[in-house]
DNA sequence: CTTAGCACTTAGGCATGGTGAGTGCTAACC
DNA sequence: GGTTAGCACTCACCATGCCTAAGTGCTAAG
């Protein structure tokens, strides 16, 4: 009973149940692949692969299918990342070139992988990272209301209406414009509250109350972290592959909606040496997804920010991860820009 | 057999439809209802009502339910909103009033909408209405690229990073600004085109290029219809919803990703006398929505934005419809400040 | 280690029959 | 006229039993 076979054997059931959402049996295995040997051999190598709790037999007599353990085994050993066909690749290009902004940017990634994929697809705002302080304008909107405006090295702008406590002049704000700046300008964002209480200090008292509201403004903008933000698409797709088990679809899309749920499992997944991470069934922290397969990677300069799909546990890993890992790549090029 | 009687019979089928989910038959409906008469009473007005074509019998021998006529008819003349509870109308206020900007109003509201509904809640967010132009901020970031801000009446902030064709000087960008500012101070977004053809002829020719590619993207800045943006929350409520016949669920999700086909819904959804407008099953426009009611209305200013749900056909009109006029009247005094 | 053969298990399809809910109709009643 | 009781009739639904096809594990031989 050799190694290589079983293996083999394990992928075969892979493949066919994905491809068939029917449980395998050791006849049409030998007829579909070209095993090189009799159903009966196969039955063997069946029932040690299930020895190993590789793959269950839903019933007695029904074929196989594999366990999340089996899924894990055929993604790490067997596959191979399948590259995409030169028509995908264009298509990614082409419609991701043509984004206007960064929400725009994320939107289309979500559709796009989405639809490649036929899965469920989420992208996370890209991190600040160690994004600094560029620029910061304060425009008078009215007599004592104010638009204050944070712009980072990484080109993202925040920005607030709010009310001053006391009126305020034109020239009183671009003073403190300048002063803020001068304090600020390079500090990185998760650092400016201490320099902000120092430059608080040396404004005149008569301003100081104006200038505190606008320092704690600017501190809750610098606070705005995109990172807890995500975008999703394709929840359609989840009703028509759980269209065998609707049991599950319910607490699925409750996961999804609560995105804290998924934003902290996005963070969780260390990426491989593929290059995309993935988790399987049960392997999922939340127990409403324990039918369900992610499949996430990183992008953007230090691969922080994640980008994946979610699908149920019987999905096609190979093309997957060969989409998930593309979609990552042009996405982490466009931003470079 | 008494007009006012038969009406009491199918306000009485569709309650009771709402509540357990069944056919009901006249045995339980005098049983769970006092209406004074017989069941073989209530058999004659229930075949005088199927007549009608206002409810129907899935089979021979099972109780009624109600048709989109039906339903109809139940809206429009014989339910009453119901007020809301104290602690509704408190749990809105408060939740609502917390909000910090536009952003989180609207998540807010979907939320809060989903949750109190039981079903897939949305919001458009509002129109620019008859916004004007504010401020216009031009920040140089690098040598050739520029932060363009747009602000209106409305205080809505809008921003781009653009790339100019030629470098430029922070004192040209002051100019420019101060030209266009004065071109354009006080004209409706929707009219800026033709003022920013005429101020870009004034201005001399080797600026032109710069002055042409900020006009460009002040122009798109203002076309910026946020109205054509959607917020939306509780689609797992669907998936709950849909237990019964989940085939339906798969093209009501694909409806609702398809913000376009809803916001054109919205749009076209004119509130009644009493301040909320109901579709019905195969009223509504798109096909895969022939099972499923919207129940919206319009807030803000102009009442030209809409909020609303969505459910199956089968939902609790009175409480949505009171729920839904509740929300939105909030919503309009928390965007009123 | 592989294979053929065989006994064994079981989901799923199908016909059967009984039951209960609900109807429509008719004839009597107020 | 509207209302009611009674009754025959219709189906969905459920349980039962039977059969078949698929697939297994095991054993003994190659």
């Amino acid at each position: 009973m050799s190694e290589p076979r079983r293996l083999e054997v394990l992928r075969a059931i892979v493949e066919d149940y994905v491809h068939s959402r029917e449980p395998v049996g050791s006849k049409a295995l030998v007829e579909r692949h070209q095993l090189g040997v009799s159903s009966a051999t196969i039955r063997n190598d069946m029932a040690a692969l299930e020895e190993e709790g590789l793959i269950v037999a839903p019933h007695t007599s029904a074929g196989r299918i594999p366990t999340d353990k089996g899924y894990r085994l055929f993604v790490d050993r067997i596959s191979d990342v399948k590259p995409l066909s030169a028509a995908e690749r264009r298509a990614i290009q082409t419609l991701l070139e043509g984004a206007e902004d960064l929400d725009d940017v994320m939107e289309r990634t979500v559709r796009l992988l989405s639809q490649l994929t036929n899965q469920v697809a989420v992208v996370q705002y890209p991190h600040l990272g160690n994004a600094r302080v560029r620029h910061i304008e304060f425009v008078l909107l009215a007599p004592a209301q104010v638009l204050v405006v944070l712009i980072s090295t990484t080109g993202r702008v925040e920005q607030r209406v709010i009310t001053m406590p006391d009126q305020v002049a034109e020239q009183d704000l671009l003073e403190l414009r300048q002063h803020f700046l001068a304090a600020l300008g390079g500090t990185p964002l998760t650092r400016i509250t201490g320099q902000l209480a120092e430059c608080l200090a040396t404004v005149p008292a008569q301003k100081r109350r104006n200038a505190g509201a606008l320092a704690r403004c600017l501190e809750q903008l610098a606070g705005i972290n995109r990172e807890d933000r995500m975008v999703m698409a394709g929840t359609a797709n989840l009703a028509r592959s759980t269209v065998d088990f609707p049991l599950t679809i319910g607490p699925i899309l409750e996961a999804l909606e609560e995105q804290v749920v998924m934003l902290r499992l996005l963070s969780e997944m260390e990426q491989d040496a593929r290059g995309v991470s993935v988790r399987i069934g049960r392997e999922n922290p939340h127990g409403s997804l324990s039918e369900a397969s992610v499949v996430a990677t990183g992008y953007g300069p230090d691969s922080s920010a994640k980008v994946g799909v979610l699908g149920p546990t019987r999905m096609d890993y190979p093309n997957t991860m060969a989409t998930v890992r593309a979609v990552a790549r042009y996405l982490s090029r466009i931003l470079n820009n």
